[in-house]
DNA sequence: AAAATTGTAATTGTGTCAATTACACACATT
DNA sequence: AATGTGTGTAATTGACACAATTACAATTTT
């Protein structure tokens, strides 16, 4: 049950914002980073924007910038605003009503799916950008500007 | 997310085996319920097998037919039965190594996907075929013949 | 022997995501 | 003001995965 790649590729936008608090990036350099195209990259950040997490300034010298302290911006966050389509997919047809378990199954499952995602969406909300942003400071031993 | 369709048809074929305890039901009977074809449940079913839930009795009179007690087929063991890809994607070519964010997103971030993803798989372990087909017998308002 | 049913391979259809192209719009610098 | 830089968004194309479908060999019951 795949995830589309926004997921990761929106967490590393903003790792990298994160990490340049306060000079504006370029979707050009973000693209580069994350070995894809700058207007995927414009695309992941206008859903970001929409939620408030980025703003973006135009012209020369301009480029992506975090609207929040990165600290606010939880995983969880970041699901949610780039990742639309249900985690699980039911019956592509809908099933057969005729039979008690086509008319029923998918009531019946419900919940436990919605458990199950609710569980996973806990983790996510637990980690921030700035917990991210920190390990890779860490990993590249460097600091990030404050 | 196009995520597949394969696991609830494959808790959806279950619980019918599990209300139909004994008697073997034809992968066509089994798709008309489910509304797919006949040739996808018999490939759910190849899976189902292969794990030791199911079995098939060939010939006129066949179908298939649960190998296990319902109540010890939990869904997680139906999800990995037959749902093969990673829950989350990261990016579809390599990050930049040169970059140090695109050298180390992907280590950063793979403990925080993988207790999200655990979180959601111990919750598919609380629930068993048995629960799925009690409730259904419940909504239905008629007893699983044990 | 004949009919029924599974198991599996191969082909086709459909849909989604990502890559790419194109361009209008906004801002900054001169 | 004029020009260059960069975003925002739409449209097209390519790649890929899943499901539907077709076909048929193998096995079992009647």
């Amino acid at each position: 049950m795949p995830t589309s790649t926004r997921f990761v590729v929106a967490v590393h936008t903003l790792a990298i914002l994160a990490i340049n608090e306060g000079r504006p990036v370029r979707s050009e350099d973000l693209a580069f980073s994350a070995n894809t195209n700058p207007t995927v990259i414009r695309s992941l950040l206008s859903g970001l924007a929409d939620a408030g997490f980025t703003t973006a300034q135009l012209g020369a010298g301009g480029g992506a910038l975090l609207a929040r302290k990165p600290s606010h911006i939880a995983l969880l966050d970041v699901y949610r605003a780039v990742e639309d389509s249900e985690l699980f997919s039911m019956h592509r047809s809908p099933p057969n009503s005729v039979c008690v378990v086509g008319r029923n199954i998918q009531n019946v499952l419900r919940p436990t799916l919605d458990k199950a995602q609710a569980a996973l969406e806990a983790e996510l909300a637990c980690v921030t950008v700035a917990d991210i942003a920190a390990e890779i400071a860490q990993r590249g031993d460097f600091r990030i500007p404050s």
